[in-house]
RNA sequence: CGGGGCGUAGCGCAGUCCGGUAGCGCACCUGCUUUGGGAGCAGGAUGUCGCAGGUUCAAAUCCUGCCGCCCCGACCA
C-alpha cells in the first residue's frame, strides 16, 4: 500500500475525551473514529488489525473443530421470552419494534438463536457433538460506555456454542476451547492469564476468563505464587477456617448506649475494641426479600458470592424502609438478635464469641454477643472478599493481586438454555435427552485495545508482529530525490511480490514527519532509505520495539525481512 | 439514575463573570526557502458559537427548556 493513497488520518494531539492509552492511540493512529456514545467506525488501519485478530481466532477455532456460521443480529422477542431472558436481561438488551409492532431485540449474545437453530436441526446423538461459532457485531446498551473500544455498546465478538450429549462430552468441549483460547492469545503476542470466574447472568456452572494483564484493566484478579490457582476477585474463594470451638465467653449480653455511633470504625473508637471483635450486619434485598449477612468487622462482603449462595437474580443493599421493617431501627444499628430476616454468616465468624453487634435499637449496640447462644445462623458460607493476607484457597501459598482486561470468557452452560428451549435429542436407546451446552466468547476489539495497553511507548503503538496492520514500512527520507524513491519502490515491489503487507511512505513529507507517523502507528520494521547510506548501496532497518538499527545492502533487505516475518519472532 | 464538568473552525483551546461586528495554536490552501525525528517566512480559506425559545437597540456572553459528550458512583457475558 502506498501511504499517499491510504486513508489514514493521524493526529499529534491527544483527544481530550480519551482516558486510556489504547483509546488515545487508536484515535491518534487513525484506527477509528467515534460516531456516537459507545459506537465507533473503523478506518483502514484499525480494521486491518481487527482482521488480523479475527483471522487468528478463525484458524484456532477451526483447528479446535468448531465451524463458522453467521447468525442474525435482529432477534425476535419470542426466543428471549422462551429462555426467560426477555425479562431477566434488563436494560442492556436494546428492544425495538417493527412496522407490525412486533417486538425484537439487537443480539447482545446468541444463545437463544443458536439453541433454536440446533434444536430444529439436530435430533440424534449421531449428530453430536457440535461446536458452532461466529464473528458478529453485538449490541449491548451499556449504562456507561467508556474507555473507547474497551467498554462500548456496539462491538465485534467471536462467540462459539458447543452442544454435547452429556456432561462428560461438555467437559471435553470446554477443555478444547480453553486450549484454543490459550493458543489464540499466545499467538496474538499477549501477556495473559486464564482465571476462574463467576458465570454471571449468562448462567451456567463453571467458567474461566482470559485476562490480559494491564494496570488499566477493569477487573481485579488474584493468583497464587505457589500453585496454578488464579481467579477473578469476585470469584476468589477463601478456605473454610478450621472450626474452633467457641471460646464460649461466659460474659452476659450487655446493651451499651452508643449515640450516633454507626460505622465499624466509630464503634471501635467508642467502645475501644478492634474491628475483628465487631460483627458487621448488612441487610440485603434479595429479589425483594430481606436477608441479613453477618461478617467480621474488618472484612468486606462479596456480593457476587452472596448472590450465588442465595441463588437470587437481583441483590442490592436494603433501603432504609426495609432496614426499619426488619430491625425496627434506623440504618447503622442492625444486628442479628431479633432481626426479622434470614441470617447467613461468613466463615470469618466461625468460632466468634463475645463480639460487638448492633442492637436493632437506635443508638445501642450489644457486647459479649455469642453466636449460637444469643441467636441462630442459618448457615456459614464463604461470602467474603479475598485480601492480601489470605492464604491461597488451594495450597495455602501466598497470593498476589493484579489487574486485567477480560478478552475472553469460556462457560460451561449445562442445560440452562437447552432445557428452557427444549434442545433435545434421542440417545442410543431412543430416549429423549437434553443437550449439554457451553459458550465461549472473545472480544475482538477489546483484544486489539488490550494489545495496545500492553504494547506502547511514548511515541505510540508497538504492535506485536502477528497483529501489525503492516509488518513493514519503507521510508524514503525524501521522495524528491530520485534514487531514494526508486530504491524504495524496488524494495516495495519485491516484498509485495512475496505477499508481504508493506506500506510505502511515498508522501512528500519531511523525514521527521514520516518517522513520527511510522512510530505512532506501530509498524514493527522500518526500512529507512537515506542519501548517505544509499550512496554506499545500503539502507537501514529499524526495529520499532527496541529502536535498534541494522544497516544492510539493498540486495539483503528482502531475505532479511522475509526471515524475520516468517519466524514471527518478537521484535 | 445520582454527583461533577464540558459543548466556540478539522483537532486542542481562549473569549462567557462584566452583552457591543468571534480569536489563538496546530492542521488545511498558495508561493519561496528548507529537507534523517512532527520546518521557516509571507499570504489565504475555514464558524447556523450544541439546538429551540425568551430578555435586549444589540446575545457566544443573561434567562428557560431540550440535546449531546466526558469524568466519578451505582450497574455490567
Amino acid at each position: 500500500m502506498r501511504y499517499s493513497e491510504l486513508f489514514l488520518p493521524t493526529g499529534r494531539e491527544v483527544p481530550s475525551d480519551a482516558e486510556l492509552v489504547s483509546h488515545q492511540l487508536m484515535i491518534r493512529a487513525g484506527m477509528m473514529r467515534k460516531l456516537t456514545s459507545g459506537i465507533y467506525s473503523y478506518l483502514p488501519l484499525g480494521y486491518r488489525v481487527i482482521r488480523k485478530v479475527e483471522q487468528i481466532v478463525r484458524e484456532e477455532m477451526n483447528r479446535a473443530g468448531a465451524q463458522e456460521v453467521f447468525l442474525p443480529m435482529v432477534q425476535p422477542a419470542e426466543l428471549w421470552q422462551e429462555s426467560g431472558r426477555w425479562i431477566h436481561y434488563g436494560k442492556e438488551l436494546l428492544r425495538l419494534r417493527d412496522r407490525h409492532d412486533r417486538e425484537y431485540c439487537l443480539g447482545p449474545t446468541h444463545e437463544e438463536v443458536i439453541t433454536d437453530l440446533v434444536r430444529n436441526e439436530i435430533k440424534t446423538y449421531r449428530q453430536l457433538p457440535r461446536n458452532l461459532y461466529q464473528i458478529q457485531t453485538k449490541f449491548r446498551d451499556e449504562i456507561r460506555p467508556r474507555f473507547g473500544v474497551m467498554r462500548c455498546r456496539e462491538f465485534g465478538m467471536k462467540d462459539a456454542y458447543s452442544f454435547d450429549p452429556d456432561e462428560a462430552g461438555a467437559e471435553v468441549s470446554y477443555r478444547k476451547m480453553f486450549d484454543a483460547y490459550n493458543r489464540i492469545f499466545t499467538r496474538c503476542g499477549l501477556n495473559f492469564r486464564p482465571v476462574e470466574a463467576d458465570s454471571g447472568s449468562i448462567g451456567g456452572s463453571y467458567s474461566h476468563e482470559f485476562m490480559v494483564m494491564a494496570d488499566s484493566g477493569e477487573d481485579a484478579i488474584c493468583f497464587c505464587n505457589a500453585c496454578q490457582y488464579a481467579a477473578n476477585l469476585e470469584k476468589a474463594e477463601l478456605a473454610k477456617p478450621e472450626a474452633e470451638l467457641p471460646a464460649g465467653s461466659a460474659l452476659l449480653l450487655e446493651e451499651v448506649h452508643t449515640p450516633g455511633v454507626q460505622t465499624i470504625e466509630e464503634v471501635c473508637g467508642y467502645l475501644h475494641v478492634r474491628p475483628e471483635e465487631v460483627v458487621k450486619t448488612l441487610i440485603f434485598a434479595a429479589d425483594g426479600e430481606p436477608v441479613a449477612v453477618l461478617i467480621r468487622g474488618d472484612r468486606e462482603v462479596n456480593e457476587v458470592k452472596v448472590r450465588n449462595y442465595l441463588g437470587c437474580d437481583a441483590l442490592e443493599l436494603a433501603s432504609d424502609d426495609m432496614i426499619f421493617k426488619v430491625t425496627r431501627s434506623p440504618r447503622g444499628f442492625a444486628g442479628a438478635i431479633g432481626i426479622k430476616a434470614r441470617i447467613i454468616a461468613d466463615y470469618s465468624l466461625i468460632g466468634a464469641s463475645a463480639v460487638v453487634m448492633g442492637a436493632n435499637r437506635e443508638d445501642y449496640h450489644l457486647s459479649h454477643v455469642n453466636p449460637g447462644r444469643d441467636f441462630k445462623v442459618e448457615n456459614y458460607a464463604d461470602l467474603c472478599v479475598i485480601r492480601r493476607s489470605d492464604p491461597c484457597p488451594r495450597c495455602g501459598g501466598k497470593i498476589s493481586f493484579a489487574r486485567g482486561i477480560e478478552v475472553g470468557h469460556v462457560f460451561k452452560l449445562g442445560t440452562k438454555y437447552s432445557k428452557a428451549m427444549k434442545a433435545l435429542y434421542l440417545d442410543r436407546n431412543g430416549r429423549e435427552q437434553t443437550m449439554v451446552m457451553g459458550c465461549y466468547g472473545i472480544g475482538i476489539g477489546r483484544t486489539v485495545a488490550a494489545a495496545i495497553e500492553q504494547n506502547h511507548d511514548a511515541d505510540g503503538i508497538v504492535w506485536p508482529l502477528p497483529l501489525a496492520p503492516y509488518p513493514v514500512i519503507i521510508t524514503p527520507v525524501n521522495v524528491n530525490e530520485k534514487p531514494l524513491l526508486e530504491t524504495a519502490e524496488k524494495i516495495y515491489l519485491s516484498l509485495v511480490e512475496k505477499g508481504v503487507d508493506v506500506l510505502l511512505d511515498d508522501r512528500d513529507e519531511r523525514a521527521g514527519v514520516k518517522f513520527k507517523d511510522a512510530d505512532l502507528i506501530g509498524i514493527p520494521f522500518r526500512v529507512t532509505i537515506g542519501p548517505k547510506k544509499l550512496s554506499e548501496g545500503k539502507v537501514e532497518i529499524r526495529y520499532r520495539r527496541s529502536g535498534e538499527v541494522k544497516t544492510l545492502t539493498v540486495s539483503e533487505v528482502e531475505a532479511f525481512l522475509m526471515e524475520r516475518i516468517s519466524e514471527k519472532c518478537e521484535v
